[in-house]
RNA sequence: GCCCCCAUCGUCUAGGGGACUAGGACGUAGCCCUUUCAAGGCUAAAACCGGGGUUCGAAUCCCCGUGGGGGUACCA
């Protein structure tokens, strides 16, 4: 493998240049989180710029879209379209001139032209070659045609393009941190459109313009960027400049492993309540902490053991030689399991203030105090944070509808349970304060006088209470739900065993 | 079709010639703990795509095949 020009440690300059034409994804996610560890890591500077060259497919709302995005996921940048900086503007459209200008210099060097083809005609010939089993390619037809010839037909307002003129002879050798050297056949190389004929660049140009001059040391970008890698590297070399690093990254793949995800398998998954959109996993309950931290391992590896990586961890520990060039399936339920020891790895008042949205959502305020109470109980037992509503629902509703058969706990006959419902009233009714000083031992001894099981017992009051077999500890949740409420339900449970027995 | 990339449990991965009876994690199954559900702890099943080389020795290096993926635009 070919030896890095740039010394570790080193401050890299890279960048992460998103087109703006639809929602943020795993994907881009992933290409941002690498670029931004390297900038923090090395003390260097991670830049955004919007590769908006496609007039249309561009989408405002994308570029939005992608600045909330980021900004969740707390990969922040030091340059950018809305903060500006050193190498302004950050936004490919609005540095459309000094494109057409290195386009010009190339062709002035011999090294690109102009070219008049129409696109039905090239289309044509695509054809033609394809019949013939050729390999399908630009024919040349412009590229020998005389500056001042090229000139004049521009100034009367022909039509036209710039190409870039590929040798047909010899080969391109590139170099890809991850892979080594990649050699292409330059037989094969077709003459790339650099500036479309409404003036504007295409990405290879931009790109390469972009990184040249801002001074990107590092190119981290996806795999489907190597076909048109040695293009990109005979601009470099054709305009003289000294090339960055290169490394291309793994693509994403569906869960299923098969193929790359599209459209459809987007909204297909949304339907099984699943997204690659990081927007939707901010509403889904997800922490940005636990997206990077599962995005971060599709892809790279620490050593073989640790598993669990804050932001921080991850900028001390990232780096590109143990980046592993095998597309990746998506796994969701490692997600879930991410999210889940983040959750667990929150203080309580952090935890407690991000389950707050997800209540008001559901439309109950609750008081920072209860929420911390909350924020305890449910931190061991949550996948998600929207599952906050579930499990609290019944805390702050007005009333439960336990059902009968519910109440008559397994194991337990109607009369039984009408009686441990008495006598738990009885407990609760006398009480001062619910918690485990005051209650434990009481529900310990009437389980152990009427020899049933503990669980039973708890069985009785869970479904009293919340009307669901399943409910967070009761004990806590009675010192949140309030004496009144409490007995309340217990009341109505009593009734409900006697009325059918 | 052509060009290119990739290949370890179902999935994400550790591994970069002997330390491999191939390690970890998710998921799955079982057990323990337990007021339900979780969490936590322990245990189990589960992989080097195939064939040739190179070498005393290959999951590791080379070649071929196969499979998967990407590209084949005046999209990015």
């Amino acid at each position: 493998m070919a030896e890095s020009k740039y010394i570790e440690g080193m401050p890299m300059r890279v960048r992460f240049g998103p087109s703006p034409t639809g929602i943020t994804h795993l994907g881009s996610a992933r290409t941002a989180l690498y670029n931004y560890l390297l900038g923090q890591q090395t003390g260097g500077q991670f830049i955004l710029r919007f590769e908006d060259t496609d007039q249309k497919r561009y989408d405002p709302r994308a570029e939005e879209d992608l600045i909330s995005s980021l900004k969740w996921l707390g990969l922040n940048w030091d340059e950018g379209p809305d903060i500006g900086g050193p190498y302004a503007p950050y936004r490919q459209s609005e540095r459309k001139d000094l494109y057409l200008e290195v386009a010009e210099t190339l062709v002035q060097k011999g090294h690109a032209f102009y070219c008049f083809c129409s696109k039905s005609e090239l289309e044509n010939t695509k054809k033609e070659q394809k019949k013939r089993k050729e390999h399908p390619r630009y024919p040349g037809t412009c590229r020998n045609i005389p500056l001042e010839e090229a000139r004049k037909r521009i100034s009367i307002g022909e039509e036209h393009v710039i190409r870039f003129k590929m040798p047909r002879k010899g080969t391109t050798t590139v170099v890809d941190r991850l892979r080594g050297e990649i050699t292409f056949d330059n037989a094969l190389l077709d003459d790339y459109v650099l500036i479309k004929s409404d003036g504007l660049a295409v990405y290879h140009l931009a790109t390469m313009v972009d990184d040249h001059f801002m001074k990107i040391t590092h190119v981290l970008r996806g795999e489907e960027w190597i076909p048109t890698f040695p293009l990109h590297a005979q601009i470099y070399r054709a305009m003289g400049w000294n090339e960055p690093e290169w490394v291309h990254l793994s693509l994403f793949l569906k869960p299923s492993g098969k193929g790359k995800m599209s459209k459809r398998d987007t909204e297909v998954m949304k339907a099984s309540g699943e997204s690659i959109f990081i927007r939707d996993m901010k509403k889904m309950g997800y922490l940005p902490e636990a997206v990077i931290n599962w995005v971060a391992l599709m892809g790279w590896g620490y050593d073989d053991q640790t598993e669990f990586f804050t932001m921080e961890d991850l900028i001390d520990k990232f780096s590109i030689s143990k980046l592993n060039p095998k597309n990746a399936a998506i796994d969701f339920k490692k997600l879930d399991h991410f999210n889940g020891l983040h959750i667990r790895h929150l203080n309580l008042e952090d935890l407690a203030q991000r389950l707050k949205p997800f209540l008001l959502e559901a439309g109950f305020f609750v008081d920072d105090q209860v929420m911390i109470k909350i924020a305890e109980l449910l931190q061991p037992r949550m996948t998600t944070l929207d599952e906050v509503t579930d499990w609290v629902n019944f805390l702050f509703v007005d009333q439960v509808s336990p059902k009968f058969e519910d109440l008559v706990v397994k194991g337990l006959s109607a009369p039984q349970a009408l009686e441990v419902a008495e006598k738990l009233y009885a407990i609760l009714e006398t009480a001062s304060e619910y918690n485990y000083d005051q209650l434990e031992q009481p529900i310990r001894d009437l389980a152990e006088s009427l020899s049933i099981k503990l669980g039973q017992v708890f069985g009785v009051l869970r479904i009293a209470l919340s009307g669901q077999t399943v409910s967070p500890p009761l004990i806590e949740s009675m010192d949140i739900l309030g004496k009144d409420k409490t007995l309340e339900r217990l009341r109505n449970a009593i009734t409900l065993l006697k009325s059918n027995s």
